[in-house]
DNA sequence: TGTACATCAGTGAACGCGCGTTCACTGATGTAC
DNA sequence: TGTACATCAGTGAACGCGCGTTCACTGATGTAC
């Protein structure tokens, strides 16, 4: 605020500014953490220390080391740990509800994933809050990842066999998960402003919204 | 996996693990980071140092106190400024399109959405990346989040003056605004997937499944 | 069954380093008279 | 116009601390003979 200064932040060495603008070195500093934040390669997922770790899990810090080679990596591990234990809520809700139709399929499978980012805040931050450009450092990550969008298409899907056309499958599969997602994202925010209600309800609109677009049979 | 161990980290002192169940250790581990980023108090939002912080800005370490009192508050500042530039971004695109109908002048708005996203990278991710959470802590943060929600609303709320019924506006508008941002957050996932396509078509899509939901008047 | 050895799951001490924070200072610029 | 003083925008040195990492170790458990 103040000056133009934009996200790619200013290195190297900083002249003294002048009598009246001492303000001028916050606007850079402020761009000089968004800069720092901005870069993949410079941020680590989480600032969490070693030996922090060790206490929590109640061990010495170079126990640590017969495991994991550093944080990161743990925090790698909690992601794909995260994955397969938000696959099997998936599968689980969608197997509960296999009497039901397809709309009541795909709702439960959505509602596994809204509980599973309650209950396993830590997993789904590090799965999704600090960067999903991991997956593009982490390809061990990247297969679970995978797994979960084909469990989004897959439901989706079924509507059709139900007999709902859907249109594009992958575009609507694509649709609801981003919807879920982001209204999980920023509900916090949300909930001083809008009186959201519930997760079923809001899945059963998205629901029946593609189905709308579609049109029925 | 192997280990039942949820979410709440087992704190204290561990006994150690039997002869053959070492990798017992690894879940615990696991468990217990993800406790701890799971634990908003615990979190702080950013792993940069204030040093780092002060190399990156051109400046010694105790000049930053000039202005900040930690990286915590530099990083609510960044999101305070993210903010501000992001409500500036969206008035002047809908300023731009405003000869457009009011699906131009909404679309207009999410592209400008969609750019901050890309361009201000750090500065979105310290706005919603790390944790929204982060407004129940910082107050003065809040109120730009609140103006922000009120630039979806009334985008929204326009396609109802222009003859096309919506439906509930609030709902409309979240589902609009979560879409969006969740299919920025997941992109990274998304794109080796579903080949996206570009961000207007995307937001074309959404408006134009809001006025067919709606209908016509 | 007894004994020697190997392995396993860690511990405890130690290292050098970068960190956050404080403090007295510096030198350029403005202000009072 | 000149001079004394105040303020401003930082710097540089110093502190004690927690950090990541290494290393030799410990003591319990399994295995070979």
């Amino acid at each position: 605020m103040g000056t133009t200064a934009g996200e790619p932040a200013p290195a190297g060495r900083r002249e003294r500014n002048p009598r009246g603008q001492g303000d001028r070195l916050r606007a850079d500093v402020i761009a000089a953490l968004a800069g720092i934040v901005s870069n993949d390669e410079r941020m680590r997922p989480v600032s969490v220390s070693l030996r922090e770790l060790a206490r929590e899990a109640g061990v010495t810090a170079p126990a640590i080391y017969r495991h994991f080679a550093s944080v990161t990596d743990v925090a790698w591990a909690v992601a794909l740990d995260g994955f397969s234990r938000l696959l099997v809520a998936m599968d689980e809700a969608d197997e509960r509800a296999s009497a039901g139709s397809a709309a009541d399929r795909l709702i439960a499978q959505a509602q596994a994933y809204c509980r599973f980012a309650v209950e396993y805040r830590g997993h789904f931050r590090l799965m999704f809050g600090v960067e999903p450009a991991m997956f593009q450092v982490s390809p061990e990550v990247e297969s679970p990842a995978l797994e979960l969008v084909e469990r989004w298409r897959r439901a989706t899907a079924r509507l059709r066999d139900d007999g709902v056309s859907v249109g594009d499958i992958d575009s609507a599969a694509m649709y609801l998960w981003t919807s879920v997602h982001g209204r999980l994202v920023l509900s916090p925010l949300i909930s001083s402003v809008w009186q959201a209600g519930d997760v079923r309800r809001f899945v059963e609109l998205l629901v029946r919204e593609i189905v709308r677009v579609g049109g029925n049979k």
